[in-house]
RNA sequence: GCCUCUGUGGUGAAAUGGAUAUCACAACGGUCUUCGGAACCGUUAUUCUGGGUUCGAAUCCUGGCAGGGGCACCA
């Protein structure tokens, strides 16, 4: 809004000077002192016009029509343009903060859109470990962020309930008397399924066959993949309930096998998928990708089958516009292989399927990967982090200690997913990497429970906050104004971690503010100060929940 | 080998082509706790390398170096 006002009010001034400009763009200074916005058309100008690019500026500047909103424009170094808004502007915004409340924040940008977004994807009988931890920190958060900014969202999770990976559990299981209904053993069976099939060839042979046994549901085998199957899913359930997940659906390779099926016969007739060795391909290289294989030469499908079926089976649920894949890098170049097959067989889903990659959590001490057994399960590091946060609060004060806690644990480890761009992988350090101070989740919520604290404070001496200004605008009042363009941008980008950097600078802005000033002071003052502290809560409570972490009260 | 992503203080990160590169951790020094110290204030220290584009480059182009990931029946 102040955006518009501000950019036609330079256009306007362009025109009195005479000169015709299309992209005039706005920017906030990183330095505050520097004004709330600054704009570079004077330098982008110069050269074209042939003038001094100060003096252009400055001449810009005696055009300018004035307004309430804008304190005062200044021109400053080689011919930037900056503008300070007013007292009324930033008082106006305060108000409005608590008038919006739990809307505070949202946009507009995806108004009307239908958005299915598929995270997670944990595999029944193999180890919830950190990788899913991570996918499902990002995928929860982007869906919130695209549902803030006014999309039609659900949420899906995709799961493996055939593959070889369990052809490879139930044979450690039958080998090896795993107990089915244990989720440490089925890991266990897996890892041992997984080395036997890749160094002993009868392993290997009696593991494929097995596999074919399972997908035609082989009766004798039921019981135990039953068994198996409900152990992983319960398991998982149990872990989405701590993270606060609510998918709307869960999607199984077994249903999209048929679908995918179909789809690669087809494609066989009309050329788009060759035979090969035996196997069934989509050559990939002809489209500048690479050959992936959609049916083996035992007869077995792979990954990629399901995969290709799966589109056509979220749409017959929901007609989406967009529907999002997130998983780690390490296969991005097989989806653009599945997508690129998947397109040219169904032209009309053009642009419609997207696949965000996020990086991957690196071990010091190497890959992780759950066939070789060497994974750190979701469920160990958050108990780890729920024991750390426990030691730290003060017994006295919070109620549901143990909830407090896990919700605390919780927010350091998203947190530290969330504050760096989604490609990035993350070396993960069990030592230093989670931490609770400083740039932290549990710095954000501390800092919310602080000022809630406050408001409480304020309500039992009968302090009623109040808008109305102050000589002198403070740090908070500058940054809380931006919140929904940051939103806006994190859900255009599908990049969660500029609602987090924002957040720290809230929070960091707000208790340089506080160990400055005494909020309740007695004075007529602090019933403005009270509002801006609340703006702030709601700000943080409101940018906490986009990132998937709750704020809880006391702490 | 080919494709692709990444390289920012001692460490982990941020920066729609903008001004003096921003945070946090660690280290060192301070606030001494009256609204919650999981906090605040201060000091030290950073854009892999050569060239190019630009009024202006951590960012764009190009050569090199280093690392991650992928490249046919795993997911």
């Amino acid at each position: 809004m102040i955006r518009e006002t501000i950019t036609h009010s330079i256009q306007e001034a362009l025109n009195a000077v005479g000169i015709t400009a299309e992209n005039i763009v706005l920017e906030h200074p990183v330095d505050l002192s520097h004004g709330d916005f600054s704009c570079n058309v004077a330098m982008m100008l110069a050269k074209k016009e042939g003038r001094n690019s100060k003096e252009l500026a400055e001449e810009i500047v005696k055009n300018l029509k004035e307004t309430s909103e804008i304190q005062k424009v200044e021109v400053a170094g080689p011919g930037f343009i900056n503008f300070f808004l007013s007292q009324e502007f930033f008082t106006g915004q305060i108000e409005n903060i608590l008038e919006e409340e739990s809307k505070w924040g949202s946009n507009e940008l995806l108004n009307g859109k239908k958005i299915m977004v598929e995270y997670t994807q944990p595999n029944p009988f193999k180890p919830f470990h950190i990788g899913h931890l991570m996918s499902n920190t990002i995928g929860e958060s982007i869906s919130r962020l695209v549902e803030f900014s006014g999309a039609e969202t659900r949420r899906a999770n995709y799961q493996g309930d055939i593959g070889l990976h369990v052809a490879k559990a139930l044979w450690g299981i039958g080998k090896e008397g795993f107990d089915a209904r244990s989720v440490g053993d089925l890991g266990i069976a897996y890892a041992y399924g997984h080395e036997k099939y890749e160094e002993d060839e009868n392993a290997k042979l009696e593991i494929i066959e097995l596999n074919k046994r399972i997908v035609a549901k082989d009766s004798d085998l039921m019981d135990t993949y039953t068994i198996g199957l409900n152990t992983s899913l319960n398991h998982f359930e149990e872990i989405y309930k701590v993270l606060d997940t609510k998918f709307d659906y869960y999607f199984f390779e077994g249903q999209s096998l048929p679908i995918g099926l179909e789809m690669v016969e087809k494609g066989l007739e009309s050329g788009i998928f060759r035979e090969s060795e035996g196997a069934v391909v989509f050559p990939g290289e002809e489209y500048g990708f690479h050959t992936r294989v959609f049916k083996t030469q035992y007869g077995t499908t792979t990954y990629e089958t399901r995969d290709l079926g799966l589109p056509l089976l979220k749409q017959k649920e929901f007609n989406f516009d967009t529907s999002i894949t997130i998983t780690a890098v390490e296969q991005k170049t097989y989806f653009d292989v599945v997508f690129k097959a998947f397109s040219l067989l169904n032209p009309d889903f053009k642009g419609k399927l997207i696949h965000i990659p996020h990086g991957m959590m690196q071990l010091a001490s190497g890959k992780m990967s759950s066939r070789k057994g060497n994974v750190i399960t979701g469920e160990s590091l958050i108990n780890e982090m729920k024991t750390g946060a426990l030691k730290k609060m003060k017994s006295s004060e919070v109620e549901n200690k143990d909830e407090a806690a896990e919700q605390v644990g919780v927010a350091a480890i998203k947190y530290s997913v969330l504050k760096q761009s989604t490609g990035k992988n993350i070396s993960f350090d069990e030592e230093q990497s989670l931490s609770f101070e400083g740039d932290s989740g549990p710095y954000l919520q501390y800092t919310n429970a602080r000022i809630l604290s406050i408001l409480d404070k304020a309500k039992t001496e009968g302090i009623k906050e109040e808008v109305r200004k102050l000589s002198g605008v403070t740090e908070i009042e500058k940054l809380l104004p931006r919140f929904p363009e940051v939103v806006e941008r994190a859900a255009r980008e599908y990049e969660p971690h500029y609602v987090t950097t924002y957040l720290t600078d809230v929070a960091s802005a707000f208790n340089s503010w506080y160990g400055q000033t005494k909020i309740l002071d007695g004075t007529d003052e602090a019933p403005y100060k009270l509002a801006c502290a609340h703006a702030v809560s709601i700000t943080l409570k409101n940018g906490l929940w986009l990132l998937g972490i709750k704020a809880p009260e006391r702490m």
